[in-house]
DNA sequence: CTGAAAGCGCTAACAA
DNA sequence: TTGTTAGCGCTTTCAG
């Protein structure tokens, strides 16, 4: 019997017309306060509340915004989601979520399906969908902003850390400490991220006249586990800078199982600073990238833009910062 | 430009009516091939999208269900969560989802602006709302499924494990090891998982006519990290049983800290078995929680529901299992 | 300060 | 097989 009362059935038990009862409900001040108060009443005996799919075909407008990302079981996407959803809170906004596991083909298919759920905006974290497709995308004429990836040329704001050189400063600090043999665990190559990371990896390792090792696979534990294998048979490295913190924690367990002591013997630096990075033996040296913080950003931006206010295209960078733990021998 | 194309526009596009426009879009076989060739291009040609809104309003049914959880941050959830998506994604459903931590306020109010927003049903994972509260819902005529908490007498599904029985045999494993001092870092006192296991551990040591010890505390890493060091002055245990994993972590951290061996000196069972349990060192004995089964459980419940297949109310037990790793001196 | 009426974009009888 | 006609529940001019 209940939740079924619409504004019609409040408007005649309080004997007024629903654009009365419409007003009390958008605390229109302008109504008198002994009929305010009728209204109230009768809402309150009818456990009547507004029907929000009604609200939107009217005003043309949702207070609904999306999030599209990989896999919230990736231990670095958790905190990032937390920081959308507070800001999407605060600003007034319900959330969607989807997980796409990278997978282009899910990734179109839900932006469209939100794009139907008539969401006023996307917050998009994308590894996969090629350049072509996101220009596609701009003309779907919905706000959209992008976490973690920028697309040259794209007119969407993006939200990340400068990869290039967090990569770049974490293995210039490792050849600071006389480090000659240093590796690189990357993540896949289609992730803009990893990518950008290789990159300064690279860079780095050029600029200092070094010779570069670079072993690639996915941004998991196993993978960890299976490139440290093979990195050190092949290269004998004196350290490891490895493209994702899960990586370099499979890092550290397979070293350690063959004995080899951290950071004595090799050190280690990941990326992402994910929770686990204090509580692993030992301590993971790593560069921080405040997700909470990108989030929270990412969802200002998209509120503006779904407001209509004129932000961007522009990419904001956000800090990140090395974190020196015991896998590195600790601060120094 | 686009995205503003209605149904009439694609009618009068396609000389034909919008009930026509309207049977292809709901794939009405009875649509004579030729005008739904001819409907389609019109579709196409406009990068007509249907709203999703108008057509609940119409239909009085949407396809939307809620997801509202203590905190996506806490590894446990993001498993438990993926499971929901998985299932709402395959069952044709979007999913809105919302932080409480375990915020009484918060739950209702998210659950009232899911209500608002129309959706076909809630799983809702509280430990916070008092069993009043709960009943109260009841009336709210949404279908509800719990996760991992029961309200006796509440007209709700819920799905969860055994804590009692699973908290119950941990303990007597390791009772059975030869333990007598075993002490249980439990999580706090309103959470109804931390309560279940807590009674569970009081129950096994009672039946060995043992002397128990528990220390109260957040379900975190820094609680297991105090916890511990409460407990090693205190009580000097040689096991220890944590409410969680994350607690149990925290335990390992500090009891190596002080340089005592693991399993050697202290062995230790946590509860979950969340990715890191598999990362430590010494790698974490553990209650195996199927997380990400209850979501998937909870979600094609809740679809039962919201079809208006009668259910329930009742309690769907999901097995969970006693993991044996280092932490305890591995199998046996 | 309040009411009447039109309409948001779509679906669903009922006709034709 | 396709078109007509009403709404779904709410907001929003425009009158009064």
């Amino acid at each position: 019997m209940k939740g079924k009362a619409t504004i019609s059935d409040v408007a005649s038990r309080a004997n007024v017309s629903k654009a009365t009862v419409s007003r009390v409900l958008n605390h229109n001040p302008q109504v008198k306060k002994e009929i305010r108060e009728r209204v109230l009443k009768a809402i309150d005996e009818l456990g009547y509340r507004p029907s929000a799919i009604a609200r939107n075909l009217a005003t043309k407008r949702t207070n609904m915004i999306g999030l599209i990302l990989p896999d919230i079981t990736n231990p670095y996407f958790p905190v990032l989601a937390r920081g959308i959803e507070d800001a999407a809170h605060r600003l007034g906004y319900s959330l969607f979520i989807s997980n796409t596991d990278n997978d282009p083909q899910l990734e179109r298919k839900y932006i469209y399906d939100m794009v139907e759920q008539q969401v006023g905006g996307i917050v998009l974290i994308s590894s996969s969908l090629d350049d072509q497709t996101m220009l596609e995308l701009a003309h779907l004429d919905i706000p959209i902003v992008l976490c973690d990836r920028l697309i040259p040329g794209a007119p969407f704001n993006a939200v990340l850390i400068d990869d290039f050189r967090a990569a770049y400063e974490a293995v210039t600090y490792l050849i600071g400490q006389g480090h000659v043999r240093i590796a690189h665990l990357a993540g896949p190559n289609n992730i803009h991220s990893a990518e950008s990371r290789k990159r300064g990896y690279l860079q780095a390792m050029q600029d200092a006249g070094l010779t570069p090792f670079v072993s690639v696979g996915e941004f998991n534990f196993e993978s960890g586990v299976q490139q440290t294998a093979f990195v050190l048979e092949e290269f004998n490295p004196t350290a490891l800078f490895a493209s994702n913190d899960l990586l370099a924690l499979g890092a550290i367990q397979e070293i350690r199982r063959r004995g080899i002591r951290i950071p004595e013997n090799i050190a280690i630096i990941g990326c992402d600073d994910i929770s686990f990075s204090r509580m692993s033996r030992p301590t993971l040296s790593t560069i921080s990238i405040p997700a909470y913080q990108i989030g929270v950003t990412a969802g200002e931006i998209l509120d503006q833009l779904v407001k209509g206010v004129k932000v961007g295209p522009k990419n904001f960078i956000i800090e990140h910062k090395l974190i020196l733990r015991e896998s590195t021998g600790g601060v120094g």
